[in-house]
DNA sequence: ATTCAAAGTTGAAACGATTCAATTAGGCAC
DNA sequence: GTGCCTAATTGAATCGTTTCAACTTTGAAT
């Protein structure tokens, strides 16, 4: 059926030694033979099969990066700044979507091993250490991304949630907001859970409560949930700031907010998000956030990745990014 | 170094063959011998050589998706869409973005072609027919995504652009709007010039004309240079409305003209974008669009390409889906 | 004329899973 | 005990590429 490296050889008159020559290193073959070859394999419509290639490699050249969810346009950024580099080292990146779900995590996971990749990023729920190291031990290497690893054995590029949680309350207690609240969730989430801490730092120090509200996920829908309990609680429990911990879940609060139009945005009610989506600034009233470069966290990945692929002695590193606090209209006031 | 099913088999005391059939086709191997191999696959942390099969079975079980944007909110929800159907049918999809560039799209092709990908779904720049023709005739289905074929000879789900925008453009006669601009490019992509086409068929027939601005790209910052411009116009040449011809160029627009905070939206200026990308409700004016499901076309797409895969008499089909008009704030006046 | 190196070329041996015709074993009936 | 059927298992051949040691040719140096 399909024309392979066989039929172009007996039809140019050469051996098969030669095509591969010719494809992966053309100095060595000669350049009449070259010529011919090449033509043969325009008139053939030959296509090389990467499959083969791979199985005689061993490893392939495609990167797997398992993102958390593929709607946030967060990680649409972190996969081009991946990919950009990735381009550098003659690798690419296959992005697989675990849209939030531990379980596709596993698969996708799996089927990255099969494959033979030659790394993997992954941005995992919550890091499940021992799968991860098995992984690494049969010869995957692993970087985290987004997420620190607790036990110092993985690379990691991470942005300091910690800080970027402490910048955003410390700014609202500036502004002279007295009730705030944090929204985010799942708290097993690594990150989120960060953010609250940094969050409740900066409160304390400026001996302040803050209130929490959980969430299951972070998506528009479920800030725009969250927005609606907000708006119907009586004024002397309601939140003066609102910490949303992404911009999805910060811009949903915002929409159900205004649409009710009870309370003004920031007078009534501050909202800070994180991440700095290109939505953020286009939004209803522009959202104050924390911007996390995620194109740079995606590139640094795989510069990790590459550097473990290389067996340099000093492969595993744990990078944290300091983020920095965007201030626009949605917090002004 | 990796383990192979050879060496599983040796350990487990079976041949090759036994292994293979433990995997692929349980019930033929006796529960005992079954049990056997899956201990020794778990203490070898024996894992499938993806690249092997794939040699042997001819034709992988991915389908490869090259989408024009990888940052526009409408092609990662056609990519779920796409993804979720192909899972019933024991596929996986590969998403791969060209990012507006036709020469991206041509490597991306090949790449696709390399790996022997199940099927491409393809939402080209323009349609190449001659490449794409060739692509089919050495074995691998094409089907169109977001754009027809001229020709009837591809599989092709498409929205009616030509519908979509006279829709656009009779709301904005019925709301008196006068003075027309249509904000979009560039106009040799398919989708972009039918929309012109629909707007233009339904000023016309309201006797309008119809000012057209073609642009490079259908970017955030594009429509944020466009908005500039706009608001610097005198009062007697700026248009009354604005269509967009998609939601990123539209909110970049707004978002220039509220900065600016001369004129309002939509008491001055009326905005419609296409797509209905979630962040169109979030947006600092609620802006009115035209909804595509994407999640629909994706799904369709894999359909189609499965069918033609599996060579049915009637498998090459264009399929057209209608668009819905929704009105929000920023055309209501 | 002889020697030697360099440049081209060859073809068989991997890589690791699947397939399938051939073989063996086991059970049952007579 | 013999024959027969089914179930289980075997292992060589295959997919298409790359690699590499071995071989041939060419041309320059002596």
């Amino acid at each position: 059926m399909s024309v392979s490296i066989r039929d172009v050889a007996r039809e140019a008159g050469v051996s098969v030694g030669t095509v591969s020559n010719a494809l992966n290193d053309p100095d060595r073959v000669a350049p009449g033979t070259l010529q011919r070859i090449a033509e043969t394999i325009e008139r053939l419509g030959f296509v090389r099969n990467d499959a083969a290639r791979q199985l005689r490699a061993g490893r392939s050249k495609a990167v797997g990066l398992i993102v958390l969810d593929g709607a946030n346009p967060f990680f649409a950024e972190l996969a081009l700044g991946a990919e950009r580099r990735a381009d550098e080292f003659g690798l690419s990146v296959l992005v697989a979507n675990a849209d939030e779900d531990p379980q596709r995590e596993r698969i996708l996971l799996n089927l990255f091993e099969e494959q033979r990749v030659f790394g993997v990023l992954i941005s995992p729920l919550v890091v499940d250490v021992e799968t991860l190291r098995k992984l690494r031990d049969r010869g995957t290497p692993v970087v985290l991304v987004d997420l620190t690893s607790e036990d110092k054995s993985f690379s990691s590029v991470s942005v300091d949630d910690f800080a970027g949680g402490k910048f955003v309350v410390q700014h609202m207690v500036d502004r002279g907001c007295r009730k705030i609240a944090f929204v985010g969730g799942p708290l097993i989430r690594n990150q989120v859970a960060e953010r609250l801490s940094g969050a409740r730092a900066a409160a304390e120090s400026a001996d302040l409560e803050l209130t929490v509200v959980e969430t299951l996920g972070m998506t528009v829908d479920e800030g725009r949930a969250i927005g609606e309990k907000l708006v119907k609680m009586p004024k002397d429990q309601r939140p003066d700031a609102v910490f949303a911990a992404n911009d999805l879940l910060a811009l949903g609060i915002m929409q159900a907010v205004i649409l009710d139009g009870q309370l003004s945005i920031p007078g009534d009610l501050a909202i800070v998000g994180y991440d700095d989506i290109p939505f953020a600034s286009t939004a209803i009233v522009p959202l104050s956030t924390v911007r996390q470069s995620p194109a740079l966290i995606g590139s640094t990945a795989i510069e990790l990745l590459y550097s473990e692929a290389q067996n340099e002695s000093d492969a595993i590193r744990q990078l944290v990014i300091q983020p920095e606090l965007v201030i626009r209209e949605s917090s002004l006031r």
